[in-house]
DNA sequence: TAGATTGTTAATCGATTAACAATC
DNA sequence: TAGATTGTTAATCGATTAACAATC
C-alpha cells in the first residue's frame, strides 16, 4: 500500500484543532462575500503561518490553486465536509442545570454538526421543562431513549459528584463520543469512546499564570 | 547572564497547560492523605511519561528527592504558587445571561485564584440581581467601577454582537487579562492584554472529527 | 548498604518553517 | 507572457522520550 493511496499523511490533533478555526473565518469571508484568499491572508488573520496554512490543508487534498489562491466558498465547504459538518449526528445533554440549560438554549449544535434530541435530569423541577424545544426527561428514561434513538454523543453538564461510572454505561449504551463539561478528566484507554474535555478550571488556571 | 541564575528554561505554553492537570490530581491524592508520590506514579495517572513529569517539574525547580519521589502536598502547594493560586486576584463578569450566571452560580473563581467582585449587564430585568452574592450592575458603571477596584480580569460572556471593540477599552482600563468565551477569537498583539479563549464551537468540532 | 527515583543530558520524534519547482 | 501562489520537499526548531549518573 505504501501510504499513496488516498490522504496524504496523518493529520496530527493540532491540525484538527486549527480546522474549526479555519472553517469559522472562512464563514464570515463568505458571509462578506469574498470570493479567494491566499494561504498568506489566511495565516495572517489567523496568527498562522502560510506554510503551515498549507501544509495543513494539503493534510487533506489540493484545494488552492497556483497564482490564485483558495476559493473561499469551495475551501469552507471542503472544510466543512471534513469535520464532519455537511452530517449531522444525534446528541443528548445529561444534566440540565444552569450550564446545561445555557448550552441548550444559546449554543447552535446544528453548527458543530450536531442535532440536540433531549436532555435528562434527576431534579423533579426541571423534569418535564422544555429549554428552546428541547425536551427534560428524568434520567432512568435515558437507557430506553438511547437503545430507541441511538445517538451518537452525550454532553455531560452534571455535577462531579454525579459522573460515578456513567461514562462505562454510555460506552455500552454505544455512544461514540463525549463533550465533557463535568470537572473532571476522563481518559480511557479500553472503550472507543471519543472523550473531548472541556475544562474551564484549566483555562482559568493558565491564565492566572500569565497575568501574574 | 548566561541563562543559569535562576528558573531554568522558560517554560512552554505545553508545560503551563499541564500544570493545572497536576494541581488537580495532586488536590486529589491531599484529600485521599497520600503521602508521596513518583513521577511514574504521577504520569501513569494523568496519561503522561514519567520523563515529560520530571522534565515539566524541573522548569520550575527540584521538588522531589532521589530514591523517594515528591511529598504530595508540598507538591501540590509548589504548583500552585507556580500558577499562582495562592494569591488572588479581581475579576469581573461582563454578561450576566445563561452562561454568565451559570458561571457566577456555580463556578469556583477562588480555586483559580480570583476573586469575582462584580457583574455588569444592560438588561434593565438582570440589573440589581444578586447571583451567588454578587451584584449585577448596569454596564455603565463598568468604567467608574474598574477605575475604583482595579480588577485584573474581565470573564466575557456577553453575545458575539455586542464584544465590539470592548477588548480594546478593557486594555485602556487596566485590565491585565480577558477570559473570554464569546464565540469570536480575540488574538491582540499590540496591548499586553493577556486573552484566554474559550471556544466551545472548535472543542465540539474536534470530537465531531473524531466521531465520524 | 541496596534499591529506588530523581535531576539532567543526550537522542528521538514530530511539528513548524523555509524554499522552490510547478503551474495557473 | 509575467506575476502570483500553490503543493511539496528539505531544513529547522521545539517538545517528548530515553538513558544514566547522582544521591536519598
Amino acid at each position: 500500500m505504501d501510504e499513496k493511496n488516498g490522504e496524504k499523511r496523518k493529520p496530527s490533533n493540532a491540525v484538527i484543532r486549527r480546522l474549526p478555526k479555519y472553517y469559522r473565518y472562512l464563514q464570515e469571508l463568505v458571509a462578506r462575500e469574498t470570493m479567494r484568499i491566499s494561504s498568506h491572508e489566511l495565516a495572517a488573520a489567523l496568527g498562522f503561518t502560510a506554510s503551515q496554512v498549507r501544509q495543513d490543508l494539503n493534510c487533506f487534498g489540493g484545494f488552492g490553486q497556483q497564482g490564485y489562491g483558495y476559493n473561499v466558498a469551495n475551501l469552507r465547504d471542503e472544510i466543512a465536509s471534513i469535520l464532519g459538518l455537511d452530517d449531522r449526528q444525534g446528541a443528548v445533554l445529561i444534566g440540565a442545570g444552569n450550564l446545561g440549560r445555557a448550552l441548550l438554549g444559546n449554543f447552535d449544535f446544528q453548527d458543530c454538526g450536531f442535532v440536540m434530541l433531549a436532555a435528562f435530569d434527576i431534579n423533579e423541577k426541571i423534569i418535564g421543562q422544555e429549554i428552546n424545544g428541547i425536551s427534560v426527561f428524568p434520567m432512568e428514561m435515558l437507557d430506553d431513549y438511547s437503545k430507541r434513538y441511538h445517538p451518537a454523543v452525550a454532553v455531560l453538564t452534571l455535577p462531579p459528584s454525579a459522573v460515578g461510572d456513567i461514562v462505562d454505561h454510555l460506552s455500552e449504551l454505544g455512544y461514540s463520543g463525549v463533550w465533557n463539561f463535568t470537572n473532571r478528566d476522563i481518559h480511557l484507554s479500553n472503550t472507543t469512546l471519543e472523550v473531548e474535555n472541556v475544562h474551564f478550571a484549566d483555562s482559568l488556571m493558565a491564565l492566572r499564570y500569565r497575568v501574574k
